[in-house]
DNA sequence: ATTCTAATAGAACGATCGTTCTAGAATCAA
DNA sequence: TTGATTCTAGAACGATCGTTCTATTAGAAT
């Protein structure tokens, strides 16, 4: 069985994907790790704010180690983009549309008010920027395009979810994918003609 | 002086941009609406799920009609989608990044909580994105891509503003702007080519 | 076997939540 | 002016919040 400190992270992980950090209380982690408070507090000893930035941290490690071993398994940079996105559509169909990114959440509702929470989700989103942006790179763009794709990516990702979670339905997330890949498309085609003249 | 409906729809509107729902107490709204919360419960019967769903609906309107105004005043679509973004990233900087979009944070933290709030932020979106879909099509794209692309549109916006609200930078929504009006080009223009053939 | 630390367990605390309720003030119709 | 209605005002309610605290158990080290 997974160590006490892991399933109250797997545990707060879920509740934060599914309602955000301020509607999670620590009597729901307890209930739902199946450890008493007590030792939320003793894995934790900086409360809810500790444990919060500790499952950005961790679960945003994870969505990177996911987007590159999808990114290493797709044939070029063009088809990792639609090959995360359907991913992504896949798991909230799976979920009932409850599997989303738990960072893009609590960075909309803490980012103004919790200085702590607000640098642990700008690191992780930077991790994954940096993550597409070198794969970009790699496929022959120039540093500041690659740069501006990748947020554009990250963005158009974390937005998907919203409009997915509130229609309930992941076929605009399918098809910001292809847009997204068709613009990664058209600036990989301009670099390339740019390096033939 | 605002009727006392409008300060509290008003004062919850700032309350939810900031923080979200579930941060935001009724004691809060009364003190920032100057309101006792006995005219909250006048006005709003339902509580704090109809103050909710009215502020979402309200914002949701006000939105649009902002929209509709900077595609009407901008030169061509592609320079509505550029306008539309700069004058966001600017409203975050002057705002210190409050002041975002507060129905992507509500459906994120609640979407997946309660219904009556999901469909009020459902009916928005649906809202926005017809208005950038029909704006597409005027623009000479054919359906499919448009709502494609639409939806992509609204969702680099709500993205936009995690990255940014967590990054305390602007600069990306900005470039994100920039690459979305880029796919719309790029879009137009092979509509256009099919056109002449 | 004994000691010591790590971990578990949950009761208790003050604060705050959304809601309800009662009472008074203001507004308008007659 | 009178009466009815709308709106303002905030105290009070039970529930729940994050945190603290005191015990007790488990396991490792000596």
């Amino acid at each position: 069985m997974a160590s006490t400190r892991e399933r109250i992270l797997a545990a707060t992980n879920e509740l934060f994907r599914r309602q955000g950090y301020n509607a999670t209380s620590l009597k729901m982690v307890a209930t739902a790790s199946k450890a008493p408070i007590g030792s939320i507090y003793h894995s934790f000893p900086g409360g809810k704010e500790e444990l919060g930035a500790a499952v950005i941290t961790e679960s945003g490690a994870s969505y990177l180690q996911l987007f590159e071993l999808i990114a290493a398994g797709a044939g070029d940079a063009p088809a990792a983009i639609t090959d995360f996105f359907d991913g992504a559509a896949a798991v909230l169909e799976e979920t009932d549309f409850i599997d989303i990114c738990p960072i893009g959440t609590v960075a909309r509702e803490l980012a103004s008010t919790n200085d702590v929470l607000r640098r642990a989700s700008h690191a992780v989103f930077d991790t994954w920027i940096d993550a597409a942006m070198s794969l970009f790179v790699r496929a022959g763009l120039e540093v500041d395009a690659a740069r501006s794709l990748a947020s554009t990516l990250v963005s158009a990702l974390e937005g998907g979810f919203i409009l997915a979670r509130a229609s309930r339905d992941a076929g605009p997330l399918r098809a910001t994918g292809k847009d997204i890949r068709h613009l990664v498309e058209a600036r990989l085609e301009a670099a390339a003609e740019l390096l033939i003249r």
